[in-house]
DNA sequence: TCATATTTATACCGATCGATACATAAGTTT
DNA sequence: AAACTTATGTATCGATCGGTATAAATATGA
């Protein structure tokens, strides 16, 4: 049951994916409608740009929701109670550097970049659930150590806040260093290297001078 | 001595850090003429700010290179070598995080929120220095581990590119969380947790595991 | 065939972008 | 005083910003 009217001459769903490329790499102020519309479907119309997504902010919203629904997903292991969670903290970290520092799309995080998407307040709210992603990750990080705490794999004293914000800040600055050259290898060295942090926080590991 | 012709009725060297403070928060394509003649002085006029500075670009320029003379040298102790290299790691990260979660400025450090300070290709030239300037604090991180390895402090085997990497990373993120409202006691927590990095590869410390 | 629905192409909107021409004001030097 | 130098105010430049009015093109349903 096709429907009415006139079929568009672009795919709509792979227009999105272009834009969400395109503010990915340059954030939601500085993309321009002439570059979105340079990009989608090898060029279309002003009107033909309105009429599929209402306005610049709009499509904006689409591509944030479809990256938070598919590249985001990398840190989902931290809210999954069937991974135990040092595994999650790990397993999440790879994941993510590992997509951030895959070819075919921008290098680094759309949300962790995002922080400087729109920096004028008076378009705060468009980045909005970019924040509430992160808010969210780093929530993750910090749950995950309360579960080592409350399995007893961590001990007694180990502040959960702390070390779920050094893994979080950790994650966040891989999106820089990723934009700046770094190579997952050595990524993937300093993640074995971060993970170490876990391990001296363990019941039974001896303590540090 | 003063010089001939009509005195400036604003202060260039106060001009260049209220500009440093937009760019700061904003980046360098998102912050505009308007703003920045606005901010200048109380506001001036349009010739008062091309004939004081040349351009948009310049005054970018120049201040880059003020906040790299002042706010960017918190990172200087990484090539202190009379500081023992774990104290000149851990001062510099304390420095640092300190400095992005003051008041009076913008949060954040402008050398790594400066990666999306211009990311069209056109005007990527135009944030060079600061890419410098996190290439050399990486650098700098790294150099500190090797300083160790070299002391006979840390074990010959630590992977020196790794945990400069894990702390370069961090402090990278620290900018990103800092925006987002983490506070500098969660910071100076975290800092205490990932210094046990580097005491976990200590000669003589045992291994975990 | 013909009405209806939707997208298309052309042309254009007011606002803002970074930057400049021109004349006047306010100082120093002679 | 006059000559010179520098900064300022007004008014404006062409280009681009995000967004639209209008009408032709292309599909469906009746």
């Amino acid at each position: 049951m096709a429907q009415m009217g006139r079929p568009r001459a672009f795919d709509r769903q792979q227009a999105i994916e272009q834009a969400m490329h395109l503010f990915w790499e340059q954030g939601y102020e500085t993309t321009s409608l002439s570059q979105l519309k340079a990009q989608i479907g090898g060029g279309i119309s002003a009107p033909s740009f309105y009429a599929a997504f209402g306005s610049k902010e709009a499509l904006f919203k689409e591509a944030v929701q479809c990256y938070l629904e598919s590249y985001a997903r990398v840190t989902d292991g931290l809210w999954d109670d069937e991974i135990a969670p040092r595994d999650a903290v790990e397993l999440t970290l790879r994941r993510s550097t590992k997509m951030q520092c895959e070819s075919g799309h921008p290098k680094g995080c759309m949300v962790a970049l995002g922080t400087m998407s729109a920096p004028k307040n008076e378009h705060a709210h468009v980045t909005k659930p970019l924040a509430v992603s992160r808010a969210r990750t780093h929530a993750g990080f910090v749950r995950c150590v309360e579960r080592g705490i409350a399995m007893g794999e961590l001990s007694e004293g180990t502040d959960a806040q702390a070390m779920g914000t050094a893994f979080s800040s950790f994650l966040l600055g891989v999106s820089i260093s990723a934009r700046d050259g770094v190579k997952i290898s050595v990524f993937n060295a300093s993640i074995t290297e971060l993970m170490k942090l876990w391990d001296a926080a363990c019941n039974g590991s001896q303590a540090l001078m």
